[in-house]
DNA sequence: CACACCTACTCAACAATTTGACTATGGAGA
DNA sequence: TCTCCATAGTCAAATTGTTGAGTAGGTGTG
């Protein structure tokens, strides 16, 4: 139910082809709300058939052609309506990772130790891509500045909320490696 | 697939029946891995199935009976070759709340401040609740005392997880607050 | 004493998501 | 030149997850 809005959302930043979508969803996007491909072009078939978004075909030399999508007004209006609402359902955070440290303690402590390290990595990563976008939306200004001129701040926001989350990750897991450390100071 | 995990770290902490579990995880498991109890029934189902979990029945006087599961050795070990595997796939959030941040740009900011603040007021309880059940591991004692103690410490990294996911919310929805106040002072 | 809510599930139907395979063309590197 | 990767998708099948209703006794509240 919630994809149709994701997609929508998506489109506010202008017009995209199904499978542009689909790279977006895989980085950006993908931070509240991951799809598939197959997910999106379903998606796209059906806001097209209920006239929220529309839908033209580029012809391509060198590439096979694209459909590229717009929202219409009906659609802006469905997402401005949504977007009004209260969530009807909490945040859902789905994460294999934790279900194993939930479990590790049959595991050798190492072995976990090497998760850890792994996430932890990982999460750095993420931080430093999301810092980039966050570079890209201020162009040099600070952030008073760009609040101030920006006419959309909901992707900032969004944005903030995403370095939050991989911060706290970082340091949830330099904490739970200092205490592995700690506990197996013998190996 | 990984329901299937989840359920089997729920049992380390002893035989349960479907109906508990359902319980547990609508709060505490709730956090990496929702189930509804549908969900359960099945997958316990399958598990039985499988000699990964046992059943016994108990008969009530007052109440309707309930089968109680354990897991067997076979379970405990492939939880315990799961937990040492790297996670095939990277956490999910799916968070209806981030799509109406994304596209709030088009809503009335009052509205937009509303939503912030019930989902702070709601991290904030989550996050009492998990203070509370940070208290009943430690039983008073230090964090020291108690990792250097405890034969278990999985289940309390990930409580420190959730602490931290929780925090973090915590400082976003309060940092947004103060941008959107700077942003309309006027209303 | 009526009514809602708690325990403890089961069943059926439906919606959403995932996985894998398949079609085509073009460009880049070994 | 051969192979892999990127573009730009489609189709089918399987798995997962959600929703709603039904059963049935017991407990607590006004």
């Amino acid at each position: 139910m919630s994809l149709k809005y994701a997609v929508l959302a998506a489109l506010l930043e202008g017009e995209a082809s199904g499978y542009e979508l689909s790279k977006v969803f895989d980085v950006s996007l993908a931070n509240f709300w991951p799809a598939t491909p197959q997910q999106l072009y379903r998606e796209l078939e059906r806001l097209a058939e209920d006239g929220l978004i529309e839908a033209r075909v580029v012809q391509q030399e060198r590439r096979p052609n694209k459909r590229l999508f717009t929202l219409t007004e009906t659609g802006r209006r469905e997402l401005s309506a949504f977007a009004a609402e209260p969530p009807r359902r909490p945040a859902a955070l789905r994460d294999e990772f934790l279900i194993k440290i939930q479990a590790m303690d049959g595991v050798d402590p190492e072995v976990t130790r090497a998760l850890f390290e792994e996430r932890l990595s990982w999460a750095r990563g993420k931080l430093a891509r999301y810092e980039r976008v966050r570079d890209r939306f201020l162009e040099g200004r600070t952030e008073e500045r760009y609040l101030a001129e920006a006419d959309r701040i909901g992707p900032y926001l969004t944005l903030l909320g995403g370095i939050a989350l991989e911060t706290e990750t970082v340091r949830w897991c330099e904490r739970a490696l200092g205490i592995l450390k700690r506990r197996a100071p013998l190996s």
